[in-house]
RNA sequence: UCCCCGAUAGCUCAAUUGGUAGAGCGAGCGGCUGUUAACCGCUAGGUUCGUGGUUCGAGUCCACGUCGGGGAGCCA
């Protein structure tokens, strides 16, 4: 049987084409049954008038439980009075699977039952939307990145170290040996640059943090590139470049999403180069005057980060941070030792820090020194110092964090949301 | 790890001062030819998270526990 998908029914205007989905919803009257249809690409009403089908056919249509799998034929029409904008004039329907009680209704539900059910909740409106923006933002980032030849060099997910902190690894069995998996590729890239220029990772990164906030997950994906030979500016550019192609994409392709998610699609046309740059001494000033009380050499809280981003319409690039609030392999800045050539992106909306990097350090000893000072094994990162040894040369890069992202080019306030099975704190099921 | 809030029908919630458990949605049945979270009528549906305590009497008060939500810190 011939199948055409709801996403192609514009083509289809008077012809008469079978769709095969589930019942997403019905409303019925005495002689007509309303049947809207979900197939994965879209929503189409069907309308079952009496006069038009058999006796057992509209009979059929009384009893047709939501979620039911089912397969319809009839001819299609526009219809503004249609959700998705186009209705079939039914001559068939045949249930495939009739559905039990379904649990989740048009009705509101809390969120932890959401949660509970998220095989289930993937199937509405909102959240088929949310996941369809997370697949264009990510084919966003690797045209990006593809398209000004950089290489995808993919980074283990086993590591026998830490790359910055220590306290918030999950730790696993490897043989008679322990292993952690991975908090960032990041390492790895630097040794991939040294033989391939420009190259990035796009993988999941898992942190044992106890964040019960909307802002966390314990497994997310990151985007991170890594380029020889540049320093901090460069490293701005490359975010902002970022940043501002996947903010295009997901406006170019996601129309119909964004108007399924309610978005105010005006905030994300701003998000246009060039960002505001700020330095970190600056950014301390500006809280100070704005009523935050802050001082040098803090790093920014929530309410921080919300106050300096609020300032501006489109994201804003913090850089030159404490060099003591940052990680080891951090560049310090010639102009002051005490700060360090990093640099943030903060999202617009309250979304906070989507993007996190820097130029890191090139000089051996430096490197030595604060892996020592870090309390770190040297041993575990002698790999590492070796790519100081062999040809060192300035270079940087940065990590995208991607269900941020998505979550603020969605307007969804949640990450949980954002990702089909998100792994929070204490929580991994389904 | 810390702080705040919560747990009552399948779901979302209500229940006055401590005095016999209620509504909407969903489900079932019936009605309605253009509905948009449709509408109208009827029916079924309860170990009030668990354990102890106070009381003549606890959904309600107290203690502990479990689970859920929000926030802080930390981060993407």
């Amino acid at each position: 049987m011939s199948q055409t998908y709801i996403a192609d029914l514009k083509d289809h205007v008077g012809k008469e084409v079978t769709l095969k989905g589930w019942l997403y919803k019905r409303r019925s009257s005495g002689k007509i049954h309303f049947l809207v249809v979900r197939d994965g690409t879209g929503l189409a009403q069907g309308v079952v008038p009496k006069n038009d089908v058999s006796e057992e056919v509209f009979e059929r249509c009384k009893t047709i439980a939501q979620e039911s799998a089912i397969v319809v034929r009839g001819t299609v029409a526009e219809d503004d009075r249609a959700p998705g904008g186009f209705e079939l004039r039914l001559s068939d329907v045949e249930v495939v699977h009739a559905a039990a009680e379904y649990p989740i209704t048009p009705k509101e539900h809390s969120t932890g039952f959401l949660m509970s059910h998220r095989h289930l909740w993937l199937r509405s409106s909102k959240q088929h939307a949310v996941l369809r923006v997370r697949g264009a933002v990510i084919r966003a980032i690797r045209d990006f990145f593809d398209d000004r030849g950089f290489l995808l060099v993919d980074a283990p997910v086993f590591t026998p170290n830490a790359c910055e902190g220590t306290t918030t690894l999950f730790e696993t069995k490897y043989f008679d040996d322990r292993a952690y998996l991975t908090q960032s590729g990041q390492l790895y890239m630097e040794a991939a640059a040294m033989a391939h220029g420009k190259v990035y990772c796009f993988g999941p990164a898992f942190r044992a943090e106890k964040s019960k906030t909307r802002r966390h997950l314990t497994e997310f994906w990151m985007v991170e590139p890594e380029v020889a030979y540049a320093e901090l500016d460069d490293v701005m550019d490359l975010a902002e470049g970022l940043v501002c192609s996947i903010a295009e994409r997901v406006l170019d392709r996601c129309q119909e999403e964004l108007k399924t998610l309610e978005r105010d699609v005006s905030r994300l046309e701003a998000v246009k180069a060039p960002f505001p740059r700020l330095h970190y001494d600056d950014a301390v000033k500006l809280l100070n005057d704005k009523g935050n009380d802050f001082e040098w050499g803090g790093d920014f809280g929530a309410p921080d980060e919300t106050l300096i981003s609020e300032q501006y319409d489109r994201p804003v690039l913090v850089h030159r941070f404490p060099a003591a609030i940052k990680a080891f392999y951090m560049k310090p800045d010639p102009e002051n030792e005490k700060a360090s050539l990093s640099v943030d992106v903060l999202a617009p909306e309250g979304y906070g820090e989507i993007v996190g990097g820097g130029q890191r350090a090139d000089d051996l000893e430096f490197l030595e020194r604060k892996i020592e000072e870090h309390g770190l094994p040297q041993d575990a990162f002698e790999w590492y110092l070796d790519l100081r040894r062999y040809g060192s040369v300035p270079h940087g890069g940065f990590g995208l964090g991607l269900e941020r992202t998505v979550a603020w080019m969605c307007g969804v306030e949640h990450l949980r949301e954002c990702i089909p099975f998100p792994r929070m704190l204490y929580k991994i099921y389904p």
